[in-house]
DNA sequence: AATCTCATGTAATGGGTTACATGATTTT
DNA sequence: AAAATCATGTAACCCATTACATGAGATT
């Protein structure tokens, strides 16, 4: 009885643990919602649908092919899928393993490419900032929500994690190519002395 | 003719331009060097290095396997190699893709679990706490040795970039649990009254 | 008419970890 | 003597993306 899913399955739940949802629109509502830090694709979903139903943990109905309706199937979580969706929070998350690839070059190339590096390293800079500007837009939206008394304090936490994140990022950017650039000056000037 | 191996076959012939490795050499470098922000096993280093050998970037010889010495092989880069590690390196790196399972659980628990995800932001706090004294604690090596004459700007660049991501998520599991206990308190006081 | 978005799905491929196998040498 | 580390490697498995296939409905 394996699993073929990972954390899909939960990622799931948690998305029908508010509604009832096609494959489709969860797909959409994680791009919007979750793709900074998470991403989900159909080859992943929809399988993974299909397993979550076997193992009673959702229910599924197609809706009604009639006039100008394409055929659409419907989750919905059942109290096992609650359950098993309490379950998983309750857990520790695994600690994440991260990539950077931009680390492995600034590394490798600090001393044998110096300009590549700190072009690479003023484009990260600029689309973390990019990246900023639109946690802070998100952030905007979800306060204004907030005032019409609807609750999005998840989304809200997501958005400032990716605003922390990615200042984090703007900043070490900016300090590193200080860092090179200071180095190349000394190396420069011993050469010449 | 593909390739196997993504951004592996990079890693090695960089660790490689410095000095000749092993794999085990380069698995142990990495974990001290780079297991923050990339992570290799061996069941793709030993393929890879063959791999490079059979494209000519690197070559290969066995150490002696006399008196107190244990089978090793060596693997040097290829002039062709140092072309192939630059050409990568004028490459824009890839954006990374984030996985952060914890912002899953915040997400989808806030509301249903506070007390768990509470639990989990205490930890992750801590933990990223932890990190960025390790992160510190590097730092202030290569900062000795580089008063002893050597270079060590690239890990510290690394551990730099550390010091600033985990420092970021370590004031945003702060804020996250200063925001859900505010919540909650808003939602009882809305209940009593 | 063409194209875009909605909507569901499968197969191939890629890329990576884990478990396993083997054996020497070093440390406790 | 046992355990840990050094050292190399393979096979199984897992997870995920990409490409492909299909077709309806909406838009240009």
């Amino acid at each position: 009885m394996r699993d073929h899913t990972g954390k899909t399955k939960y990622l799931l739940l948690g998305t029908m643990a508010r509604c009832p949802q096609t494959g489709y629109s969860i797909k959409k509502w994680i791009e919007n919602e979750y793709s900074h830090f998470w991403q989900e694709s159909f080859g992943q979903i929809y399988p993974a649908l299909k397993e979550l139903v076997k193992e009673g943990l959702v229910e599924s109905w197609e809706s009604q092919v009639s006039k100008g309706k394409k055929k659409q199937i419907f989750y919905k979580i059942t109290e096992a899928g609650r359950g098993e969706l309490k379950k998983w929070l309750l857990e520790a998350p695994t600690i994440e393993k991260l990539r950077y690839e931009i680390l492995l070059k600034v590394s490798f190339g600090a001393d044998t490419e110096p300009e590549a590096v700190l072009k690479h390293l003023g484009e990260f800079e600029k689309r973390n900032e990019n990246l900023i500007h639109e946690m802070d837009d998100f952030i905007e939206t979800f306060e204004n929500l907030k005032i019409q008394g609807k609750d999005y304090t998840s989304s809200e936490l997501t958005a400032l994690c990716g605003k922390y994140l990615y200042t984090a990022m703007k900043n070490w950017a900016q300090e590193a190519q200080k860092i090179i650039i200071n180095r190349k000056m000394i190396k420069n000037e011993t050469k010449d002395s």
